[in-house]
DNA sequence: TTGTAAGCGTTATCAG
DNA sequence: CTGATAACGCTTACAA
């Protein structure tokens, strides 16, 4: 079954491979009908199809993209995700995902072939950790968007949430229901949403003259989530009210709370962090943070995909407020 | 900033193409010492990054293979999903992931898309309708593997659950502990798994001697299962016991019950079929079928690789049992 | 041990 | 309006 090329078809038509190139771009203004016909018929006949790597070799463009999330498993990414390959696939070019897995050197990895193999360009939830390589691609004019996340010194083209904001407004709201024991857990301090959710935490806790409990902030690695929050409600002074970093911490609060019985809303208020699915469905609603995932997705990509055109070559750090939806847990 | 080719280095290390060439695919065994540390010198010096569509092209291979999902917010697909990516990466191979929506257009321009970017193989969530291009994919002797869904007519690779006799056991489960009005919702009847499904559940019925009852069999738009729902509950014998087709029928159902204020487990028995992931956690916890997504996932991987390698050629059918986690809600 | 040259399947430039 | 011909960046016989 060798694949059949335009060579094929070119001779099957009776014209040369440059016509049939012409016939496959549609740059049919100077040809004749008969021609056009002959070549269809052909195409049709041999059922043709043009080899696009062969196309982008020569194009220096593939008319894809690579997008690399940090975790896939985070509800952000998914929607971000799909977000991005809908306005991709508005203007004909592809988009592919890649999980780095919160790992680094897969995404070192994930970079570098993504790179090779020639994608136009790349939004990253990036690591962090890969420093050397960002400011490699920037200084190449490679195309790169950076999403969620932002990396110090590193001058670029971000789309993230406005953490701290969004944080101080959820804080202040428990502090108006009443709550001064406030705890807040966080997966550890390595990427500036977390950093940033903890200083809007800080911040309207010290505006409102509450002091700050060291014993309060919890930053662990996920399976140890558990632990601090034994440690947490062990305290003599356990907090009233918890807030939760991400969808993943909602979770381990979720197993904790129903291992040791205890109900969301009652024996603490809870707000989280990050849009959960389910949150209207659960047993007491789940007060949470909305980020514009579909927003932030849509405006990466415009950026992302201006500069591939070179129409704009400026970096932004492109800010997009949050909403917190108050249900029946705070 | 031109990129730097080939040529490039080798002018830079004084070396003619070919050897650069050797380099970077690791064919050092007759080549010079001092050559090989020019070439890696001269590579570094330049920043040189291999163009693996040029590779490709020659080679006639990209290393990529591309996953089509029928639809991506299939818990089922996410899981799949991951366990190819990495077999795959364990193989050196990239997996790409395209979400079909249900939309057997989308579905069609993947396909093509792919072919033409000439990915290695293709796993596909099949819509179904869009025979004829299976057909030709396979005529073709492409490499492409089905999942979860089987097509009528069509002798190919196919990798699936046990769906009718996972729903036997969990239908025999219910009428175990009394239930006989077992009610089933499912999405329309348009793929095998829900067909399958409704087998099983009239098989097990029929089996106990519980005669069928056309308003307990529910196949609707995600859309209408909510009105659907609404009659099933209204009617004179309304059901003691409810299947959900899949994960997103459960939410449906969870839609449906919380604003009628019913409980889960109380005011009817719940089983899902798919695995949910905060199942342990819910109120009731619920009783599922879960599928093994992960071990499809590797198997699917594995037989497409052994196609692409040409190790194997003809086609199976791979049933994959499933298991029945009994939980409060059944 | 390394270099030469011919492709891989397109597109682009320029004649005709 | 159509056709040669030269790229695109790499691999691979085969030659040296």
């Amino acid at each position: 079954m060798a694949r059949v090329t335009m060579a094929d078809v070119a001779k099957e038509a009776g014209v040369s491979k440059s016509t049939v190139s012409q016939f496959i771009n549609k740059r049919y203004e100077y040809m004749g009908e008969d021609t056009k016909k002959k070549i269809d018929e052909a195409i049709k006949f041999l059922g043709y199809q043009p080899n696009y790597l062969a196309r982008s070799l020569k194009q220096k463009r593939t008319s894809m993209i690579g997008i690399i999330v940090g975790n896939i498993m985070h509800r952000l990414s998914t929607e971000v995700s799909r977000s991005i390959e809908d306005y991709c696939h508005k203007h004909d070019i592809h988009a592919i995902l890649c999980n780095a897995d919160d790992n680094p050197e897969k995404e070192r990895k994930y970079i570098e072939v993504l790179h090779a193999k020639q994608v136009d360009g790349l939004i990253i939830f990036p690591t962090g950790q890969n420093l050397d390589l960002y400011q490699k691609l920037i200084d190449e004019d490679y195309p790169v968007v950076f999403m969620d996340r932002k990396i110090e010194g590193l001058k670029a083209n971000y789309v993230v949430a406005a953490n701290c904001d969004a944080t101080v407004e959820s804080i202040k709201h428990l502090i108006s229901r009443g709550h001064t024991k406030i705890a807040i857990a966080t997966q550890p301090l390595m990427i500036s949403p977390r950093i940033d959710r903890l200083k809007g935490y800080k911040q309207a806790l010290s505006e409102a003259g509450i002091p700050l409990i060291k014993e309060y902030m919890i930053h662990a690695e996920r399976e140890q989530i558990n632990h601090e929050l034994e440690k947490l409600f062990a305290l003599k002074e356990p907090p009233t009210a918890l807030f939760a970093g991400n969808d993943l911490v909602f979770i381990e609060i979720l197993e904790f709370f129903k291992d040791k019985q205890m109900k969301i809303g009652k024996d603490a208020a809870l707000i989280v962090f990050d849009n959960i699915p389910l949150a209207h469905l659960a047993e007491t609603q789940v007060t949470t943070i909305a980020q514009p995932g579909y927003e932030m997705g849509q405006k990466a990509a415009e950026i992302l995909l201006k500069q591939i055109n070179k129409e704009q070559n400026d970096v932004h750090e492109h800010v997009f407020p949050c909403e917190l939806i108050i249900r029946e847990s705070s």
